[in-house]
DNA sequence: CTGTTAGCGCTTTCAT
DNA sequence: ATGAAAGCGCTAACAG
């Protein structure tokens, strides 16, 4: 039913190669056949089928995002930058979820090699059982990590520093007087966490003042209930706290809230991620803003020139720094 | 290179035709020469080629979802468990943002059909220009809408109902004794916002209230300065305010403490869309929550009945009720 | 500059 | 139950 390149070939009077090549514009063709092709293909309708293109080509044009949960705020507005770079080069993107889960993430990727995916730009579940994506890359496929590091097992990276991230929210308080530091976190060794809480534990000591671990777990109402004990407690009580990820953002605050305690007076707060409620609460969050729109384009971008062969250098390792942005969380310490 | 079909059939002694019965399970196969074929595919490291297949049998498994911008927490969690469930019916989930523009929304279907997509989960851009939908389900691919029902159109559709949604919001209030209410949206043609409009001011008028209508404009800024002069100025000052959309939360909210009122004390407030802070602003919002996975689940459960011929009735039109969950930010009127 | 010829890897009649 | 053969629609050598 659909017109294929025969039928234009056929109206156009010349054969399916030449057809192809004033359709695709490669090869030599006459102006004249070139013309005659072109209309044919506009009277007809014709459509490239990419389907049979792509099983003669090799090349499906086609690139998969598996984000720990397409949900997350910070992992879709990467997805829409994605999409909209990858499908000015001609791309499609197609997302799964991978619960952070490695099982899922290969069975993921064993689907996307069936489907001749050429590409994988990935938020990797886990540090450091990857080989199944460095097998996959040495099969061909170009395999761009981001959120999390791989440099060192050789795939391209774009990340945010998280080492710094913790120092930079960590300078900030110090800054401004604090020197008992409470760094919140779900669990030791999930995601961009242990960094995090690195940089700022290294900055707090460097400066002579005492950090207050607080490990939280995974579960918001847990989270809150272990915040409100350590808090209430504590004998050193820290003056300011860095919550270090969205969930134990909304743990602390509610928290403090059950204590009946007030951020910025009783407490300074730096939180991570920003966040247009951010700005809404009272008082407004200081936080460290990662730079989703720029990982997301530098991912696109990259993998583009990766897959075109434009780029065949060492691996990359692109690290960029969170913004500190300063809003009415924080305060001197009183 | 990789292993194909063929390969398989020799090693296990057996035609290609067998082999893929075998692999497939179809037709007819004898034990033997199925178990011989199972462990030659095992043994070589088979892997079926999706690209092959689609080609040959003009299915790829693969369906669209294209909403207005996957960026956006709304679409984002939709995105989350469209894919969930697609995969698991073995499906591929293809995800582009049409920016709310019915011409990149063409663009990106022309490109579906090239591919050969055979299903599109749509936000539709426009309330009336959808024959480019139209068209694509009369050629043949399953269409389904959500968020903006085009039932009458003829495309099956997942929405919630808008109009109930603005009457359940001001039928709140009212109970609360409020009677003069402000329904804040961006504009008077865009997305859900109209039929939200609608329903809270028939209920306000059912209960002889007034209703104070404040369009504000799509620019947050803007947005709240609009919120200010119009709540500063009225001689008919409104007791409660109904933001019809995530933006218009944020510009009502900023409005209300520019003029240093209060919420739930000098104004009660109803926002659309739950959202984790909101429960963290103070007070907690009082909030119409869309039960967005349960859009999800249902567009893909509808979408894989009519890919599978499971379902061939008239169209669907599924209309979801918001629920109110009230928290803080409204209270009996003073 | 253009046509012919082979397939890409798989499914699907149609015989046997 | 199985095999042979014919493509799905396109690209890519290779001739001419």
């Amino acid at each position: 039913m659909p017109v294929t390149l025969q039928d234009v070939a056929a109206a156009a009077g010349v054969s399916q190669a030449t057809a192809a090549r004033a359709l695709n514009n490669y090869g030599s063709v006459s102006a004249g056949a070139k013309e005659r092709v072109l209309k044919a293909a506009a009277d007809l309708g014709y459509e490239t089928n990419h389907v049979a293109q792509a099983l003669r080509s090799g090349n499906t044009r086609t690139v998969n995002f598996l984000p720990g949960n397409i949900g997350a705020p910070f992992f879709a507005r990467i997805a829409h930058i994605l999409s909209g770079t990858l499908e000015e080069a001609g791309y499609v993107l197609a997302v799964s979820s991978s619960y952070e889960q490695v099982e899922r993430e290969r069975s993921i990727i064993e689907s996307m090699r069936a489907r001749m995916s050429p590409g994988l730009i990935v938020a990797p579940a886990h540090r450091d059982l990857h080989e199944h994506l460095q097998r996959l890359q040495q099969r061909g496929t170009a395999v761009v990590a981001i959120d999390r590091s791989l440099a060192e097992r050789g795939i391209d990276s774009i990340t945010v520093d998280n080492y710094a991230l913790g120092a930079d929210a960590a300078a900030h308080l110090i800054a401004l007087g604090h020197r008992t530091l409470g760094l919140i976190y779900d669990s030791d060794d999930i995601g961009s966490t242990p960094d995090r809480v690195r940089g700022a534990a290294e900055a707090i000591r460097a400066a002579g003042g005492t950090v207050v671990a607080i490990q939280a777990g995974t579960d918001l109402e847990m989270a809150t209930t272990r915040i409100c004990e350590r808090l209430a407690l504590s004998s050193s009580e820290p003056t300011a706290l860095i919550p270090m990820d969205a969930l134990m953002t909304e743990a602390t605050i509610a928290a403090i809230r059950q204590l009946d305690l007030r951020i910025r007076t009783d407490l300074s707060l730096v939180a991570v991620d920003d966040h247009s409620l951010a700005r809404l609460l009272d008082p407004p969050l200081t936080v460290m803003a990662q730079p989703v729109d720029q990982i997301g384009e530098d991912a696109a971008r990259l993998m583009i020139q990766r897959l075109e062969g434009e780029r065949t250098d060492e691996v990359v390792d692109l690290r960029h720094r969170a913004e500190l942005i300063v809003r009415g969380s924080t305060a001197l310490r009183n």
